[in-house]
DNA sequence: TTGTAAGCGTTATCAG
DNA sequence: CTGATAACGCTTACAA
């Protein structure tokens, strides 16, 4: 690769003058602009940024950690992410941590010798510290970190939660179980608490084993719609709170010879391509994961580039409960 | 942060050293390794690597171009990318190009200043040529460019639709039609071949109007679905060659309140999570996607490594057609 | 207006 | 065995 000096020397100028040119950082004659010009193309320049990084010490990379980018809600996460910062020329370095706190550290401080400008991080459980906080500005997404000194974008999942359930609870439903994820998290967390406020506020009360705890994964939310509609006197409908287990869900009422909704109703968290063509559409509480990923980017570089400084930022999204078919009203009486 | 510098001068050595101990470039005697170690711990030393790489030469990242993220058989690749990658200790740059040579040639260009070391590069449209070649090595995945002379991964798109058809035929359809992807596309070409072969193999003749032409998104699913099935005599059974098209057609099946596999028989390309939890489960060609991210990881990184030398490598994955319930026999004389 | 030279943080070559 | 020192390719004072 032709450097900046082989170019200075076919053009014959000093290299001070090609940065002039390359950059547009100073007044160069049109004579010898012409001749560098003429020079650059000849040899087919590219600039090195490893070498302007590390003299300029900004590297126009962004890290995201995320879960698992095979979550389509992360997948829409970090594609809005990667809009912008491609529209802010900065690029994007995609780690998966799979909930492993061990593979996170190990990737934050990978991404801290690559000395990327800002940090897109979807935490691995909730109790995140990182002993000597690493030099560059951190956006928490999704997740909120038991920190709360922190720049953070997440969606209001008690409000989402919220809205489910008391949808339920108007349709008639008092029976109404649960599958919740991964604990610990603050989504599942959020949800939870969502969940459990809306019964309270209704005075319905909560019968124990209608709670289960998934960890947000396809066969938990086999495992535990099993468990619940097996029950005894089994829920009239249950919330499940992310797209993987609705999965499982739907997967074992089908298994059960069960319909939805005629004998559960369902009401599903996340949207994704397939839900509105499921049998039945799904109703479900639709997380902006797009704009989740745009927002956090676009405040990640406003932090890069000082332009926000003051504060600590804390963006909150609206989810939308989105009513389909699979909650049937229960008539009065029946449960 | 802490340069090397300062740890020679905590340490009291000189750089050399220092930079001996953290890479046992060299044989340092105990006790110079033991002060090195503990300054390097006390001032939280990290390597930079833009300096680093500057001098080596490499940067150990991978860049990974493909068409959309949001594609969960992209989403798929890209995790195998990432796992190998990561096993490797490199670092995966994404990029997004939607089909879009120009976004292509700028992400391309990017990444040559970014000096990645290899390029993963499921290239936008097929007719690929990048005037001065890069000087990384370029593994193309899941489609091979007119320019045969290049590294590729991909899999029996061929094959896959031979099979699908070829089933399809078994099964006592006459009249298949197809839904196929981006005209132009490799993976289009392939399985427009693979179908038009399975029926010629079989002596059972192409109605044109069955033949239509997607873009592999969900829109074109449900478009061309409905053209197919509003058709005088419509087709028994429909091939659609991938998972978004394949939501597309379910939708207006759906709508125009056929059934399926009674009215319809589908056989759809690629295997995603909703695949067998769709009433009905769905009869589909498996792609290997995880594998071709993986395969094709382990071979740039092989390239890069210089451990694969010799000519041009063209590793061939094989689909699985998955046999579900979105098919039905016809019975004899039935069309 | 243009050129010289220092320095970013490493690695690697050579003397000592 | 250890330490100077010269690159790597660029930006940016500062000098001319």
């Amino acid at each position: 690769m032709a450097t900046i000096r082989d170019i200075a020397k076919l053009a014959n100028v000093s290299i001070a003058t090609v940065s002039a040119v390359i950059n547009s950082s100073a007044y160069v004659s049109p004579l010898l602009k012409r001749r560098v010009t003429k020079a650059l193309k000849e040899l087919d320049y590219f600039p090195n940024d490893i070498a302007r990084s590390l003299r300029s010490k900004k590297t126009r990379s962004l890290g995201v950690i995320i879960p698992d980018i095979t979550n389509p809600f992360f997948t829409s996460v970090v594609r809005g992410i990667e809009d912008v910062a491609n529209n802010f020329g900065y690029t994007v370095i995609l780690c998966n941590s799979d909930e492993d706190h061990n593979k996170e550290k190990v990737y934050i401080n990978m991404l801290r010798s690559k000395h990327i400008d800002g940090l897109l991080l979807a935490a691995a459980g909730v109790n995140v510290k990182y002993g000597e906080s690493p030099n560059f500005p951190i956006i928490y997404i999704n997740r909120i970190p038991l920190n709360p000194n922190v720049d953070s974008v997440v969606v209001n999942n008690f409000k989402g939660a919220y809205e489910a359930t008391h949808y339920l609870i108007q349709l008639g439903h008092t029976r109404i179980g649960m599958i919740s994820g991964m604990p610990g998290l603050y989504t599942t967390t959020e949800r939870l608490r969502g969940y459990k406020e809306a019964m309270a506020s209704s005075k319905v009360s909560i019968v124990k084993d209608f709670l289960k705890q998934g960890d947000g994964r396809l066969a938990s939310g086999y495992e535990k719609g099993k468990e619940l509609l097996r029950l005894h006197k089994n829920p009239t409908a249950i919330f499940v709170t992310n797209n993987l287990m609705t999965l499982g869900l739907i997967k074992v009422i089908d298994e059960l010879h069960l319909l939805c909704p005629q004998d559960v109703s369902i009401v599903s968290f996340d949207e994704v391509e397939w839900t509105d063509v499921f049998h039945p559409k799904l109703t479900t509480v639709a997380q902006p994961a797009y704009e989740m990923g745009k927002q956090s980017a676009e405040l990640l570089i406003s932090r890069i580039e000082g332009k926000v400084t003051k504060g600590i930022k804390r963006i909150i999204l609206e989810p939308t409960l989105i009513i389909r078919e699979s909650c049937r009203k229960l008539s009065q009486g029946q449960n």
